[in-house]
DNA sequence: GTGCTTGTTGGCCA
DNA sequence: GTGGCCAACAAGCA
């Protein structure tokens, strides 16, 4: 589930097991697709040997600091997950890459490989870091930044719009539901037909969904993604948003899923109106 | 077997 | 050049 909690969620289950840690030995499945950004060989070359020093999650993305000056990037894609594995661990087939510790092993795996792995080094951040755009929680991300662009992607429907990572990096489909129907807007909506009310609306949640999921999820050390529903309250719509008849936790109304802007989309008719 | 899945990218077309 | 749409990527699951 990387979305951007979850990406804060795998970053912290490394950071622990990392600490003032030194990798002793690197393991690559060296033709997975998840290394199309970065050579395997560098990166052992990299990594071995290096003591870790520090990490940052932004948007669906971590970025992981050695000794050396060298920078790890991992986004996790559809199914990419981070674990951690006793010190010999035997990676399994859909385990990618292996940074060894003295005591544990750090685990990247992702069978469905639409994650990828990038390496700098260097003594200042890589481009591919950098260009993340301002995290939905930060000032720069701010109503009248959103407004200008939704007049920009006036066409598209305000939910093809809202997975759009240079303007609301992090917010996956799930999100982008739930952004939606706490703001009462129909996820089909030409982004430049919302009102300013609605637009600030958008905004609001987008920040209040983002600071919700990452005290839910994040802040959870060591739970499974698979059990992330257990934690979310009910009144949430991530809770209802699969189940066949699932109902609005507001209204109480059936909810809907149709595909919008490629992916399926589930929304309440009683609270969101086409016009 | 079918049809679905939490994301991104490149190509096509208006 | 810009914006919008769609298929493709790969594997597991029901």
């Amino acid at each position: 589930m990387p979305e951007l909690a979850e990406a804060e969620f795998y970053r912290k289950r490394w950071h622990q097991a990392a600490s003032g840690r030194r990798i002793v030995a690197v393991l690559t499945h060296d033709r997975a697709r998840i290394f199309r950004g970065a050579d395997p060989a560098a990166l052992r070359r990299a990594l071995a040997g290096a003591r870790y020093l520090g990490s940052e999650a932004a948007a669906k993305q971590m970025v992981f600091r050695f000794g050396g000056g060298a920078w790890l990037g991992i986004h996790l894609g559809m199914s990419g997950e981070l674990r951690v594995e006793p010190a010999g661990y035997a990676p399994a087939r859909h385990d990618h890459l292996v940074l060894r510790l003295a005591r544990a092993s750090l685990v990247f795996g992702d069978p469905r490989m639409f994650g990828r792995v990038q390496l700098h080094a260097g003594p200042t951040a890589p481009a591919w870091w950098t260009c993340i755009a301002p995290a939905v929680l930060s000032p720069a991300f701010t109503a009248d930044a959103v407004a200008a662009f939704l007049r920009r992607r006036a066409r598209a429907p305000i939910k093809a719009v809202l997975l759009m990572q240079e303007r609301f990096p992090g917010i996956g489909n799930w999100m982008a539901d739930e952004i939606l129907w706490r703001a009462a807007i129909h996820p089909r909506r030409p982004a430049g037909s919302l009102s300013p009310a609605e637009v600030r609306a958008l905004w609001r949640e987008c920040r209040h969904v983002a600071r919700l999921a990452l005290a839910t999820i994040a802040g959870r050390g060591t739970c499974l993604p698979r059990d992330l529903n257990v934690h979310i309250p009910n009144s949430w719509l991530f809770n209802h948003r699969w189940e066949d008849g699932g109902r609005c936790p507001k209204t109480k109304k059936l909810l809907v899923r149709e595909e919008i802007g490629g992916r399926t989309t589930c929304w309440s008719p009683a609270r969101q109106k086409l016009r």
